[in-house]
DNA sequence: CCAATTTCAGGTGTACTGAAATAA
DNA sequence: CTTATTTCAGTATACCTGAAATTG
């Protein structure tokens, strides 16, 4: 199958290194990541984009539906869906902050931190995979690159 | 506004580097990326996806809705809904190849080259600030590193 | 009154599964 | 007969705009 080299694979620019445009690469690759995560959470009943959801409140928990909405460059309907989707499924909690009663505050329940616990291990499995070329010190600027790249254009919103 | 760091720029783990996983932070610049594509092309009628789509296609016209599905690690028909309403904006023509004819040939009309051509000074500023902090060999690692990191994702697909 | 947060209503786009039609 | 490509039908999720309700 495949005859011809595919879009993602032409070797044609190799060389040169600077055929496709890096906003193509930076989704290439995002894409390439959700697949195999799609793969790993499904017998979870999750999505990619809802694991990763989890994964923040794992290391921010308690964070308001607005936070959660401005940190993924989204509009406060779009984190209220995907909130609304992890209630239904029990994996987290929706409580009014007593201090501002505007604010809706969403944290993990015992079985959110049980899915994150379950799949944990293939995650880590996929990202080492995902860097299997890439030595420790390419792999600590590879972060610290994608890092700056997303504050460059957070800062500034036009 | 957010008084306390939000998820997205916490400087607690500045310092060690290697805070949150690297799937979150890719995750992360693809948001941030789509955030500010979705404003350049919004005028157009097309969203940062189809847009995106559109470039692969004046790079590669003539790919068949399966490569295009296979390219984006995406299902057949989520490549052929995109294609239909790239269709029905007359972005794009769909065509049977005569040599095969179970294939869709998928090729940019005078009006998708024109939306192209449109924008094209606008992503190509919002990739230079992207990489507005990096110099020039921190770029060219950059796509490497990226690139690097899709094809070990995309060659063991489990 | 003004600003921030959330919700309601309505709509489009993205993406999946399963099954069927067509062609090589 | 088997496989690849596309399409059909149905569904869930993601994301947006505009407007309203609540609270600070």
């Amino acid at each position: 199958m495949a005859a011809k080299a595919s879009a993602g694979e032409t070797d044609t620019d190799a060389g040169r290194g600077s055929g496709r445009s890096l906003l193509y690469v930076i989704k290439q690759l995002e894409l390439a990541v959700r697949a195999q995560l799609d793969e790993i959470v499904r017998s979870a009943g999750v999505t990619a984009l809802q694991y990763t959801a989890l994964t923040v409140l794992d290391h921010h928990d308690g964070l308001s539906l607005a936070q959660l909405a401005r940190d993924s460059f989204v509009t406060p309907q779009a984190a209220a869906d995907l909130v609304a989707n992890l209630e239904r499924r029990d994996l987290v909690r929706r409580d009014r902050n007593p201090v501002d009663r505007r604010e809706v505050v969403v944290s993990l329940t015992a079985q959110g931190r049980q899915v994150l616990a379950d799949r944990a291990g293939a995650v880590q499995e996929l990202e080492r995979q995902m860097i299997e070329s890439l030595d420790e010190g390419e792999a600590r600027l590879f972060r610290s690159l994608l890092d700056r790249c997303r504050t460059s254009l957070a800062k500034d919103e036009s």
